[in-house]
DNA sequence: GACAAGAACGAACGATCGTATTATTTTGTC
DNA sequence: GACAAAATAATACGATCGTTCGTTCTTGTC
């Protein structure tokens, strides 16, 4: 039976929009149910659980995240044109979302709220910042960057640098954030070459 | 009166504490009112609104941040040594709270939320990245920056590297975030000079 | 000590929360 | 088309949400 999946399809769709704008926390089932023309009974019992939603709509939206950020950018020329590339892809994506990056917002409001969720989280993230690591050393392998870099700091500067582009994107609607984050950015790379 | 003005105190550091572990939005007059053995009715009566209380655990913040970091630092030797002095209040800052920054989630949170919170908010952040530009100015001035610097773009790299140490700091319990904080600000001192 | 003002409370409102149970409709298989 | 299974809905539960109202306790003033 094809149905159900894709009404849950539909369901995770409108569940990252809304946690996109309210928060993961926020999502509620009954305005979810509203969203999507169902009944509160009918659209709960796909998930078992509350918890059970926040989970899978992460799970969905780390599944589009890898689709529309990473793979393409494995895709691009190693070094650093496939930084710029992964760089792009991701303000792609949290410009394509109705509200912010559902990950930002979760990692701030999840951090001090233990359980299944945060563990989840948690999880993504670090694969996030493994990721960003395994460019960066493709990176030392094309002989962008020198031999001796230290991978843990550089995804620590790209993702500091996309927490505030997220910042002054969304909440400070800065018009000149693009120009600024892209001479952050050039800035970070000089210093690993 | 001055009993009232002790007990608001109370509901608002209070209110604080719950905001830095759960986010603004989820302080609930109900438990807050419990965490202060207090009558939901009588913990109410302080404020008129939900919406109300949200504003003012936001003005509280900002008091105790502007004591606790901003003044402090302005009171140091102006120039470099005051920019460190500003990032080490701010992460002691926001390492005393329970939670994360409380600046940090509702910025998350309340980007896509419009109503007064949002507003009180966006100029809050915006009175921060001015803050940071003046200080930049006064490096200028001290002749420890360059006289043609970016001073948005400083705020930009500066506001970015501290949203970084709170991701990495709050969620992933990172034992070596210091010292990379360290290393990004000194690339980021050294590219103003 | 009377009196007004302020502070805190108790109880209740309608709405919504997450969840469980039971029924109905839709779907695929034979 | 019969039948089982899956999908959706209807209804209800206790808890909690933000808020209101009327009452009681506390405080300061004269």
């Amino acid at each position: 039976m094809a149905k159900g999946k894709d009404t849950k399809l539909n369901v995770l769709e409108a569940g990252l929009d809304m946690a996109s704008q309210l928060g993961l926390e926020c999502v509620t089932i009954g305005n979810l149910a509203k969203a999507t023309n169902m009944s509160k009974s009918g659209l709960f019992a796909h998930f078992q659980s509350k918890e059970n939603l926040q989970i899978e709509i992460l799970h969905y939206a780390a599944r589009l995240f890898s689709e529309g950020v990473i793979i393409p950018a494995l895709k691009t020329q190693a070094g650093i044109p496939r930084i710029r590339t992964l760089v792009d892809n991701w303000i792609q994506w949290t410009s394509e979302l109705t509200g912010g990056c559902i990950f930002v917002s979760a990692s701030a409001d999840f951090s001090d709220r233990p359980g299944k969720v945060r563990d989840v989280l948690l999880h993504q993230q670090k694969e996030w910042i493994d990721c960003l690591k395994r460019i960066a050393q493709s990176a030392v392998n094309t002989g962008d960057f020198r031999k001796d870099i230290d991978d843990d700091q550089f995804a620590f500067d790209l993702y500091s640098l996309l927490l505030g582009f997220h910042l002054y994107y969304n909440l400070l609607d800065d018009a000149e954030i693009k120009k600024r984050q892209e001479a952050a950015l050039t800035r970070i790379l000089n210093s690993y070459k």
